[in-house]
DNA sequence: CATCAGGGCCCTG
DNA sequence: CAGGGCCCTGAT
């Protein structure tokens, strides 16, 4: 990777979300391990994109309020950018942060529910987020197996230091992926010096149905669940962990929530048994039986107000379940 | 020094 | 369908 290139020509416009909105919650997840692609400060995020070839460096910044949401959205790029490829920015941040999905049939269901009621008063507004493509997706989903975070972020921070790109803009330097073809024109042993094991192989076999031009992700937008499910894990590398959290984050299947890692049980068992560990298969009912249809939703809240907290003033039993 | 598990998945039997 | 193996790292 060369130095970092900068991106100095700004396409700057509004983007109205449907209310209720909330900017913080929905651009920055506290529980995602750091990532030198992105940037967050309460009211303003930057990252990185590539899209239809091009680099470019995002920002959103809150403009508006919960209740009157407005987002300045700034696009950056080493050159001007023709206007179709800009709507086509917009619509993939909108998509991307589930900006104007209508939740009012969840707020009202849940708004007398012991444990999910206060959180959405809290956090009203909130979305499923993700920042990335389906391709960098698997990659993300890839460096978290079987890794700790500490180990994630080593593997990530390398892959991008190699195949990557540092790019400037609005005063940050930050990462930005690469495409697929880099990664399929790789050879393993490469990959394996990035420290990232196994993985290499995974990697590898990943990115090749993209470089064939099999995956079209706004196509698989549409399919149904169970069709879905069959394609996500039909990619090499992606089991049901991280399918699952694909269906959720990068597809906003709401109701989806059928999969329970060790450390996400642990957690589970604190929060809804208030006890160290109870069987998974006991979680997963209850977190059907109470939330149904919406369980996948009421999780991400349940589950982010925890890590929010967190963040704001540690909690020690989390902490200690939190493998660095 | 050795051993082990960690925010899984593939492959084999 | 169960279980071994896989890379690397820090904890014990």
């Amino acid at each position: 990777m060369s130095r970092a290139i900068a991106l100095p020509w700004c396409y700057e416009t509004v983007l109205s979300p449907l209310a209720p909105f909330h900017f913080d919650s929905t651009v920055h997840k506290p529980d995602y391990y750091p990532s030198s692609d992105n940037a967050y400060e309460p009211g303003r995020y930057w990252q990185t994109m590539r899209l239809g070839g091009r680099v470019m460096g995002i920002t959103l910044a809150n403009e508006g309020t919960v209740d009157q949401p407005r987002v300045r959205l700034s696009v950056y790029a080493a050159e001007e950018i023709p206007c179709a490829a800009l709507q086509a920015v917009e619509r993939e941040i909108e998509f991307r942060t589930d900006m104007q999905v209508d939740l009012s049939a969840f707020y009202s269901r849940y708004a007398d529910d012991p444990l999910l009621g206060p959180l959405l008063v809290r956090w009203r507004g909130m979305r499923v987020s993700t920042y990335v493509s389906l391709y960098e997706y698997l990659v993300v989903a890839t460096v978290l197996q079987n890794a700790t975070v500490r180990r994630t972020v080593q593997m990530s921070e390398n892959l991008f230091r190699r195949y990557g790109s540092r790019v400037v803009f609005d005063g940050r330097e930050l990462s930005a992926f690469w495409d697929p073809e880099a990664i399929a024109a790789t050879s393993e042993e490469e990959l394996r010096a990035l420290k990232v094991g196994y993985r290499a192989k995974h990697l590898k076999r990943q990115a090749e149905p993209f470089v064939r031009g099999e995956i079209d992700e706004p196509e698989l937008r549409a399919l149904p669940d169970a069709e879905l499910r069959k394609v996500l894990t039909s990619l090499y590398g992606i089991g049901p962990a991280s399918a699952m959290y694909l269906m959720f984050g990068q597809f906003k299947r709401y109701d989806v929530f059928d999969h329970l890692p060790p450390w996400e049980q642990k957690i589970y068992s604190q929060l809804l048994f208030d006890r160290d560990l109870v069987p998974a298969p006991a979680i997963l009912e209850e977190i059907r039986s109470r939330w149904g249809e919406w369980r996948g939703l009421a999780a991400h809240y349940i589950w982010e107000d925890l890590f929010w907290r967190h963040r704001q003033e540690p909690i020690p039993w989390l902490a200690a379940l939190i493998r660095l």
